[in-house]
RNA sequence: GUGGGUAUAGCUCAGCUGGUUAGAGUGCAGGAUUGUGGCUCCUGAGGUCGAGGGUUCGAAUCCCUCUACCCACCCCA
């Protein structure tokens, strides 16, 4: 059988490269921009710090862990999500300790061992940030309207943002009871999922999709009913400044979320588009995840957005090119030994050169050079080299000008800075 | 883990109820235009028809097994 990629984990080639490396730099860029830093993790981690924060019932740690021993016994496992590790270096480096806010984003590849679908990959990338250190409201719409900004910044204007508020440790309790109570009178209409969830991880029952399922559910206690006055005063304070900022959002309190440490705000951006894998970035604060990891108690708010996703919702024709500028078309070996050093002279000044080494008919080069898009092409052949003039001709407009070979180097970085100004 | 679908040229796909040299578009190479791209036209190269087995005079086509990929469930970004 021929070579191949493990199942779930996929080769990103040109031009799909392009779209990614201006999704990534843009996100750069915009959470500099707020003030946020970039933090490189590794890509394992010992078992326990997922289990212990993702939650061991939930079905990421149940099933879809990549996770081997090493030569030591000791149990690694490739992480699933961000979140874990930022908490776990937060903690382990002081940051908790050292006070203050911290803003902190990542960019890389995850890894979960699950059946591969539209949108969904066992290796995939992940675009996330988290906010160590501040509790206030505007901090949860700061990032969210940071976000709608990134997606509108990448021209993806199908993501619609739902909220929903999870509570914390003191309301979410009660909730869960009256939530129980309630769906223990309509057990025999649960599917057998939502039966097995009932007693371990009642909210997922929230978000079941089987028609039978939601029916019941509609009529079932709702979380933002049971917020303690604080929480209220916290979701509400982040809906005001939604509505302030003009942001399109839907308030869903049947969303909750496959990991178990968040706590208030918890927010999905959907798009139709997707196939049925519709979550382009979601996130939540995460108020008791520090503490129970072993750090300071923290309050904490993160995301993250999945970068197959989001890319399958950017217009490649939206991506700024990055086509070289010139094509040096070398007819001949002399004309070729002559362009040499030209390619790596105007390249070294940041000007986009590619030279041809294969003798072909001008012709052909003409049709290499408008297949790459580059802006001129310069000619060089016998006549050329004979009269001590080259031809410049511009790929858009087909002018031509004559450039005398000794000051070619001058002439193009002229033309060049011309283009650049317009 | 459970369903369903697909597998033919580098890529996207056609190939009717089995029939002899397996096609198209696109891309690639050359030419029409002896040194000027995009449009048009012509020519050419490129295929173990996913793998293995079976039925048959004859299989890309029918049957079985396997593998891979895709979509969906579950779950999630």
């Amino acid at each position: 059988m021929a070579l191949q990629a493990i199942k779930g984990f996929n080769d990103i080639l040109p031009p799909a490269t392009t779209t990614w490396r201006w999704v990534e730099n843009t996100f750069h860029q915009l959470l500099s921009s707020y003030g946020f830093g970039e933090i490189r993790l590794p890509i394992m981690e010992y078992t326990e710090l997922f289990s212990r924060s993702i939650g061991d019932d939930t079905d990421i740690v149940e099933k879809e862990m990549y996770t081997f021993s090493d030569r030591s016994n000791r149990s690694l496992t490739l992480r699933p999500e961000g979140t874990a590790s930022v908490v776990r270096a937060f903690i382990q480096h002081g940051l908790a300790a050292a006070g203050d806010i911290h803003k902190l984003y990542y960019v890389g590849p995850m890894f979960r061992y699950e059946r591969p679908q539209k949108g969904r990959y066992r290796q995939f990338y992940q675009l996330g940030a988290e906010v160590f250190g501040e509790e206030d409201y505007h901090q949860d719409a700061e990032i969210l309207i940071m976000l709608a900004r990134y997606f509108h910044v990448l021209g993806v204007r199908s993501a619609k943002l739902n909220l929903n508020s999870l509570g914390c440790e003191k309301c979410r309790p009660a909730y869960r009871q009256a939530l129980q109570d309630f769906l223990r009178q309509h057990d025999g209409q649960l599917c057998t999922d939502c039966r097995r969830r009932l007693g371990k991880n009642p909210l997922r029952v929230l978000d079941c999709k089987r028609p039978d399922c939601r029916n019941i559910v509609a009529g079932a206690p709702k979380i933002l009913d049971y917020l303690g006055a604080d929480c209220r005063a916290h979701f509400d304070g982040v809906t005001r400044l939604l509505d302030g900022a003009g942001l399109d959002y839907q308030v869903n309190p049947l969303m909750v979320r496959g990991l178990d440490y968040y706590t208030r705000t918890t927010f999905e951006f959907l798009a139709g588009d997707l196939g049925a894998q519709n979550a382009v970035a979601a996130g939540g604060r995460y108020d008791r995840l520090v503490e129970e990891l072993g750090g300071k108690a923290t309050p904490a708010i993160g995301f993250a957005i999945g970068m197959e996703r989001l890319t399958m919702l950017v217009d490649s024709a939206s991506v700024p090119g990055s086509a070289p500028f010139i094509y040096l078309a070398a007819l001949g070996e002399k004309a070729l030994e002559m362009l040499y050093p030209l390619l790596h002279a105007l390249n070294q000044e940041g000007i986009g050169t590619v030279l041809n080494y294969r003798q072909k008919s001008l012709k052909n080069l003409m049709k290499k050079a408008d297949r790459i898009k580059v802006e001129y092409t310069l000619i060089v052949g016998d006549q050329e080299m004979e009269q001590g003039a080259a031809i410049l001709r511009n790929m858009k407009t087909k002018e031509q000008q004559s450039i005398p070979l000794n000051t070619l180097f001058a002439s193009i970085r002229e033309v060049f800075n011309g283009h650049q100004n317009n």
